[in-house]
RNA sequence: GGGAGCUUAGCUCAGCUGGUUUAGAGCAUCUGCCUUACAAGCAGAGGGUCAUAGGUUCGAAUCCUAUAGCUCCCACCA
């Protein structure tokens, strides 16, 4: 068979993938082995891949893959989520451009889109993951919106519900005057504008005045940059322990122009030195006003229509808009004399990211959740380490996150998603219900009206926020039915065998969003946490250090990058440099990097699948002392790789076993047994050689799972339907250390003699003589002597030291002999410099050793070690001068 | 403003409870090689006051304090 000389992985990868998939082997039932389950973070059902999904799902496949090869019964649940802002955004734009607005259109005529959009571009995504060879089991394919899923939200909201854990109250939201909706916080663009501080004057009411009530010449001054909302003003704040402010507490003010009489407040809140330091209270039109308001108690006036035109709640102004009115407002004021300066001011405002207009924040009704309750055993698995965060950095921030939660907002002004389960009587109440019958049937019953009629009742038009649907992930993928009614007679065995799962791949910028959620709902309704361990991967930069961002157009399409460099290539490049929560600056050159490697990987086969066994040769000694110390060498790496793996150090894993390949394997071990030109090959050899690739090939499956299978199939006959992907992972509990030592000195003796020759001009082919003065392992000699091509190995040292080029290893010298004249002036030179490295590193031995103090405290095994470096300097010193005295330096 | 973290070779990072020759790796760089598996390669080499300043200690990249710079999360100041 020929074989190309360079690695085309477009050939294989989907050939190996539909095999995969014929024999089921990504497909997991529950049985008698140990379960390992991930879910996946189902990402946008419209979205496409882009970059953090590479390295997610990367990460994800190489947990699962390797689960799998260790006897575990490996299931990755896949699916999609229907991120309700950004797909409805999506529709909403899609419709814009033939000319549809959102507003002309019913719910079920907009609905009818959105599905139309989602059956046309989901899954996508998930046809691109298998490109990247992940290993779901696609029987278990997941939305979010799936009939079964949705029933489960709808369950979970009345369950809460019912516990009274939900209940309506008023929210500030960004209100977009122009698109007419509300918006959420990650669709407002904070944007730096030159603005103005405006100091007004509110004249101060006086009480107790021998002359009644009236007005004082005493005013004081308030500075905003929102002229146009003092009509909605029910209080003017200060700091209680403000002095200069002093003379205003007790007393009330009078709104300018409409002349309200709104009281002086205290609250801590207020920065005395802003401004003046009193600060305009106006609950309905800012958020900390509100708050304010709210603990004050004070009245709420929204002087605001939709459109941002001010309402009859203003009294002046009334239909104009808010723009307008602020100019108009402060002619007014000057003109009234209560205007008393204007500041030029820099502040940032919020625009819509739709419609680039100003945010208006505005109260509105909306759904909460009570956290308390829900967070607590949540924050308490984090704490106790019952679920494990990797880095463990992230406990903190979570910490501080969970202890001072808020009630979650879950109602979202929007069509596409789960609709709040709650219908609205025509007398305002409501009740909260699965399904429409039951809510008909618990109104009547309040009502004690027999004859309401659902017609009556009104179903509430919002929907609910994406994540109160993907907290249920890891429960309603396995069963749907939770929280049921109590009363099921067969418990679901699914979630009885994969729940909790095993490890969760996420992005840090989720974990309070999905994460700590997950947690509460695994808590509250699945009887424990729903994953193990949660493993943050990083963020995704350019080489300039930017978030990849479609905006920025910085993202290079993961789609090509696999067509330009395989799949193989790719993965290697995004888990080279990734440690887990460190931000990856991606480059295309790893990419080139782990396409580099599937090629090193495919020419080491070439050359193995090349040898021919010959039963006549018998094994050389070198080959035998190479498989001896390549077998150690692996079992190290295996033993070590699995110690990252327990880490999560995937990166280091994979970096152990690309030196290990790369270095040890074809650089060492392959060249070692390598038969000379026209030579056969000893037939045990060939089976060591084959065996070593066949255990490399399993470590390297999980990250390279489709050049190893490749060449695995290639390795030896197979049957059909075999698999590297279901081949147990090779283990070792121990190595031997003194073997893997000793070849090391031959290696560094092996590498000094090649120096030699690069500095010498000495051909490789051109064999040397070698002298060896010292400790060794001469059971070694036949390696070294033909990995340094050398004619023969000699005990100590040449008689004649000229014309002898020497090194050490450790203690032990080598020398030797060349044809050539050596340049004494140089060598004399060289060996001085070493020898004074080697003076003053055992002079700092000495100096450490001679502290009466370092002798006393260091533990014993410290000081006998620095004595060691003191006696092998010392000896190191005497054959260098040796050297020189052969030179008669 | 509150919180968390980072700063080690040109780049990306290891370096765990302080002692393991005078700090390691990969990539990049430089030198020499088209040696019949691989130039997407082989062989070799160079490169670091461990951000700065103090402190603790017999001993600090490692622990403590301050300073500077950077990143992220949360709240965003009328």
């Amino acid at each position: 068979m020929e074989l190309s000389a360079k690695y085309n992985p477009s050939e294989i990868e989907d050939k190996w993938y539909a095999y995969w998939m014929e024999y089921r082997l990504f497909h997991s039932d529950p049985d008698e082995r140990e379960p390992y389950t991930i879910v996946i973070p189902p990402p946008n059902v419209t979205g496409v891949l882009h970059m953090g999904h590479m390295l997610n799902n990367t990460i994800q496949d190489v947990l699962v893959r390797r689960a799998r090869m260790q006897g575990k019964n490996a299931c990755w649940v896949p699916g999609t989520d229907h991120a309700s802002i950004a797909t409805e955004a999506k529709v909403v734009a899609k419709l814009a451009s033939e000319g549809i607005r959102k507003a002309d259109l019913t719910r079920e005529q907009f609905l009818e889109y959105a599905w139309e959009w989602t059956r046309k571009h989901g899954g996508i995504i998930m046809e691109q993951l298998k490109k990247l060879g992940a290993s779901c089991d696609w029987d278990r394919m997941n939305f979010t919106m799936n009939e079964a899923y949705s029933r489960s939200v709808v369950r979970v909201f009345v369950d809460l519900f019912n516990k009274g854990k939900i209940y309506r109250g008023v929210r500030m939201v960004n209100w977009d005057p122009k698109a007419l909706t509300a918006v959420s916080d990650e669709e407002v663009i904070h944007k730096e504008e030159q603005g103005a501080l405006y100091y007004i004057k509110y004249k101060i009411k006086q009480h107790n005045s021998p002359f009644g009530d009236r007005e004082a010449l005493d005013y004081c001054v308030v500075a905003t940059t929102r002229p146009e909302t003092i009509m909605g003003d029910t209080a003017v704040a200060i700091h209680p322990n403000d002095p200069k402010n002093a003379h205003l507490r007790g007393k009330t003010v009078i709104v300018p122009l409409i002349n309200r009489e709104v009281p002086i407040i205290e609250d801590e809140y207020i920065d005395i030195e802003f401004g003046t330091g009193c600060l305009k209270v106006t609950p309905a039109h800012d958020v900390n006003d509100y708050l304010l308001g709210e603990k004050h108690r004070l009245e709420v006036i929204d002087i605001f229509n939709n459109d941002g035109t001010l309402n009859e709640k203003a009294q002046i102004y009334v239909g104009q808009d808010r723009f307008v009115v602020r100019k108009q407002i402060v002619k007014d004021l000057e003109v009234a004399g209560l205007l008393e300066k204007v500041e030029p001011y820099t502040h940032t405002v919020g625009f819509s990211e739709r419609t680039d207009v100003a945010i208006e924040p505005k109260l509105s009704m909306q759904w909460f959740v009570k956290m308390g309750e829900l967070s607590e055993p949540a924050l308490e698995a984090v704490m106790n380490d019952e679920v494990m965060l990797y880095p463990a950095k992230f406990k903190n921030t979570y910490r501080h996150w969970m202890e001072n939660i808020k009630d979650w907002c879950i109602s979202r002004q929007l069509w596409w998603g789960h609709r709040i389960p709650a219908w609205y009587l025509p007398d305002g109440r409501f009740v909260v219900a699965e399904e429409e019958a039951e809510a008909l049937k618990l109104a009547r019953a309040m009502t004690k009206n027999k004859a309401l009629a659902s017609t009556d009742l009104q179903q509430d038009n919002d929907c609910l926020d994406t994540w109160f649907s993907s907290w249920l992930w890891p429960i309603s993928v396995f069963d749907p039915e939770v929280p049921g009614s109590g009363e099921e007679v067969d418990p679901n065995i699914d979630l009885q065998y994969y729940y909790p799962t095993s490890d969760l791949v996420t992005a840090p910028e989720i974990l309070f969003f999905w994460v700590a959620r997950m947690l509460m709902a695994g808590y509250e309704w699945a009887g424990g946490y729903p994953f193990k361990n949660v493993y943050l991967t990083g963020i995704v930069r350019d080489h300039l250090g930017r978030k990849m961002s479609k905006q920025l157009g910085n993202s290079p399409d993961p789609i090509e990058l696999i067509n330009k460099y395989g799949a193989d290539g790719v993965r290697m490049g995004m888990l080279l440099t990734s440690p887990a929560g460190n931000d990856l600056p991606f480059d295309e050159a790893l990419c080139e990097q782990g396409r580099n490697f599937c090629n090193k990987i495919w020419n080491a086969f070439r050359l193995v699948n090349g040898w021919q066994a010959d039963d006549t040769v018998v094994q050389p000694a070198h080959s035998a002392q190479a498989g001896e110390w390549f077998k150690e060498s692996l079992r190290k790496a295996v033993i070590d790789m699995n110690d990252d793996f327990d880490k999560y150090r995937l990166s280091e894993a994979l970096m152990k076993l690309y030196k290990l390949f790369w270095d040890d394997f074809c650089a060492w071990y392959l060249e070692i047994v390598k038969p000379q030109a026209g030579q056969a090959m000893d037939s045990t050899t060939l089976g060591t050689a084959r065996l070593f690739f066949d255990y490399l090939l399993r470590l390297l499956h999980p990250f390279m799972p489709f050049i190893s299978e490749e060449i695995w199939q290639h390795l030896r006959p197979r049957q059909s339907g075999d698999s590297l992907m279901i081949q147990p992972q090779p283990y070792a509990d121990s190595f031997d250390a003194d073997c893997l030592s000793h070849f090391e000195v031959i290696q560094q003796a092996i590498a000094s003699i090649r120096t030699i020759r690069q500095t010498k001009n000495i051909l490789p082919k051109e064999p040397l003589e070698l002298y060896v003065k010292g400790e060794m392992d001469e059971r070694l000699f036949p390696l070294l002597q033909k990995m340094a091509n050398l004619s023969v190995i000699r005990p100590d040292g040449p008689e004649d030291g000229r014309n002898v080029a020497a090194f050490l290893v450790g203690t032990t010298e080598f020398f030797v002999p060349l044809g050539v004249l050596l340049n004494v002036e140089e060598e004399v030179k060289k060996l001085h410099d070493d020898l004074e490295y080697q003076q003053q590193f055992v002079a700092s031995v000495k100096q450490k050793l001679k502290n009466e103090k370092f002798v006393q405290h260091a533990p014993e095994q410290v000081v006998a070690f620095e004595r060691k470096k003191q006696a092998d300097g010392e000896a190191r010193i005497k054959a260098i001068e040796e050297q020189l005295a052969a030179l008669g330096g």
